[in-house]
DNA sequence: TGTGTAAGTAAGTGACTACTTGCATCCTGG
DNA sequence: CCAGGATGCAAGTAGTCACTTACTTACACA
């Protein structure tokens, strides 16, 4: 029990050092502390480990989530926004390892689309949500919106490191400046920030 | 030379697919249709090849420019995205490749942030530019903004093969999509759609 | 006609890979 | 105290990998 999940550990983070084919059971074994043929008689084959290790790692995700009913949109989707960067940053090796090797293994794709696919959908109800409350004084098309700034944190969590200079600094103030650039996208209206003077439509079911 | 530049070409199909440790000396010369001791008798080293091929592709990029002193936002950003974007999904293969080896192969990174960098400077450049302009009604920092622009494009090339429902339809709009979002970010009004009522502030310096 | 250069063929080297077999060791539960 | 299961060790197998050596062929040019 105890040795099956450190072997499991090591094979995630050796994959996420060297991926698939650089994974060796050689290695995945040294990293674990235990002998070779150990992993073997545990998962039968290479192949067999790496992809329970994936599961193993899916499933201990744990996203954060959006109220159904919006109420400060700048502050609830800022943390969400932070608590979806932060959680790509830390996974930001194993993500690249698995998208470039999603071609060549396609059965690692619902493991690694279950997580990005769950935050979209989240966002995108959170958004639609807000727009029924009139929060929102500008057209917009909600998955849209959700890709555009799932977008951003992806991008900037997978190429931050190599270009630092092309992401906004500082590097924890990120999320919160994608967010307030896509709430003025959808006309959202800023508490304390600025009174903008648009007082002209929908200024009329503010309820719920 | 010619010999020189199919075995350069077919190293970059291969590597698109397999990666470094998957493109195997063996599988580049049957792609290129050339005996396997030729590769290591014009490039010494599968390493030293694989070089040469990223820096032979990165090379032949051609990005499209945005024009200096902005006329028409909503059209020139649209163009110049929907072709960066074309960009990344023509090579979205061996991006992924690259970017699941950078921790591997860092020097691969330098080749692999030419072009995003360059294109971040460029959007930026136009960002700035429109707002000296007068374009713009809302206070932004052109870097965050340029970097969620092709985060979301960055992303929908990389991701929609995976989970095409995630990303706004048809495809083919998607570039106009985003940009349509950021330039309401930014406050920028647009010509035919709707004639917004907030002649507030900065209708100052329209010149240039 | 001779010479140099790029290419091919055949064979092989040493290292590494996933995976197997046989046997010794240890720890635990009954 | 002892049986059984998990683990380790040593060795080995068949395959692949990058890369080499030795020799041959084809063509260009002088």
């Amino acid at each position: 029990m105890n040795r099956r999940d450190e072997i499991l550990a090591a094979a995630a983070e050796v994959f996420a050092q060297h991926g698939f084919r650089g994974s060796t059971t050689r290695r995945i074994a040294d990293a674990a502390g235990v002998n070779e043929i150990t992993i073997f008689r545990q998962f039968g084959s290479k192949e067999a480990l790496l992809r329970e290790a994936m599961k193993h790692m899916t499933e201990s995700a744990g996203l954060a989530t959006l109220p159904e009913i919006p109420s400060d949109p700048e502050r609830e989707l800022t943390e969400w926004s932070e608590s979806f960067i932060q959680h790509l940053r830390l996974r930001s090796s194993i993500i690249r390892k698995t998208m470039g090797e999603i071609e060549e293994r396609p059965e690692m794709s619902k493991c690694a689309s279950f997580v990005p696919t769950q935050a979209s959908n989240e966002l995108c109800k959170y958004l639609v949500a807000l727009r029924r409350q009139g929060g929102t004084s500008e057209k917009f098309d909600p998955k849209t919106a959700a890709a555009m700034l799932m977008g951003a944190m992806f991008a900037d969590a997978m190429g931050r490191g190599m270009m630092p200079d092309v992401y906004p600094q500082p590097q924890g103030k990120a999320a919160h400046m994608y967010t307030v650039l896509l709430l003025r996208a959808l006309g959202v209206e800023f508490g304390s920030r600025r009174t903008t003077n648009k007082q002209s439509k929908r200024t009329k079911q503010l309820s719920a």
